[in-house]
DNA sequence: AGGTTACTTCGCCACATGGCAAACCAACAT
DNA sequence: ATGTTGGTTTGCCATGTGGCGAAGTAACCT
């Protein structure tokens, strides 16, 4: 099965639960405790930790421990890799549009010209 | 168990595999049939059809049959959507970060001066 | 010391995923 | 009509994930 894991990998497939993106929402407004964490999530301690693990291992928060409480923190860094990957290629989709377009415009104004066109998409 | 799919999930769930991101970044640079997708990755049809479909559900992108043959086109929405809510939340994390560098500005003005304090961080 | 708090580990279960091979179906092509 | 091509379905298997409760450990409080 998928071994060999990317970074992204792990990164995306963090992001995919939403008890795991509801913490990375939480953190980005400040560090907390794992008890912290757990409180507006009607799941127990154990099932917490294991998704702090999986954050951890995708390099999406670092915790520390101090005295008995683990304090965790969002690493934007990975969030910025993954906006990037996206960003990519949305913006490589639009300019292969921007293309088509401009070649249609050309093709257009050498023959007849029917407006419906423009717009249609043939999937 | 996660039920309830919101839409970042799936779409989340279905970068997280390398296979499906090269999918979508071959697609991000124009439609292509079922077959021709199958090409480079060194994997079986069926394997490659269940990515496809994983894809589909995620509205990552669309497909349809015309003939014997299936196109796969990039359906750019659900990257925006997941692109947006990471910018979201980075800029939360900087705004926040932008806040407790003025509050230590403020801080330090009021009393004595450490410079390496400003780029301390305790984790 | 003894209790409380805050995690942590340890099974355990149900289910989704990624992979394959093999058989199958529907269009073309000849 | 028959073969070939392109996709599709159908098992099957191994692994990973999300969830739990129970028991364990390591601070901290009194």
């Amino acid at each position: 099965m998928a071994n060999q894991h990317h970074g992204l990998d792990r990164a995306f497939a963090a992001l995919a639960d939403p008890t795991r993106r509801a913490i990375v929402a939480r953190l980005s407004r400040g560090e907390a405790a794992v008890s912290a964490l757990a409180e507006p999530f009607a799941i127990g301690l154990p099932t917490l930790l294991k998704h702090i693990r999986v954050l951890e291992r995708s390099g999406l928060v670092a915790t520390a421990k101090s005295g008995r409480v683990r304090r965790c923190a969002l690493v934007p860094d990975a969030l910025r890799e993954a906006e990037a990957w996206l960003g990519a290629h949305i913006t490589a989709w639009e300019s292969r549009l921007d293309r088509l377009e401009a070649h249609l415009a050309d093709k257009e104004r050498k023959a007849g010209h029917d407006p419906a066109r423009d717009t249609r998409c043939d999937l």
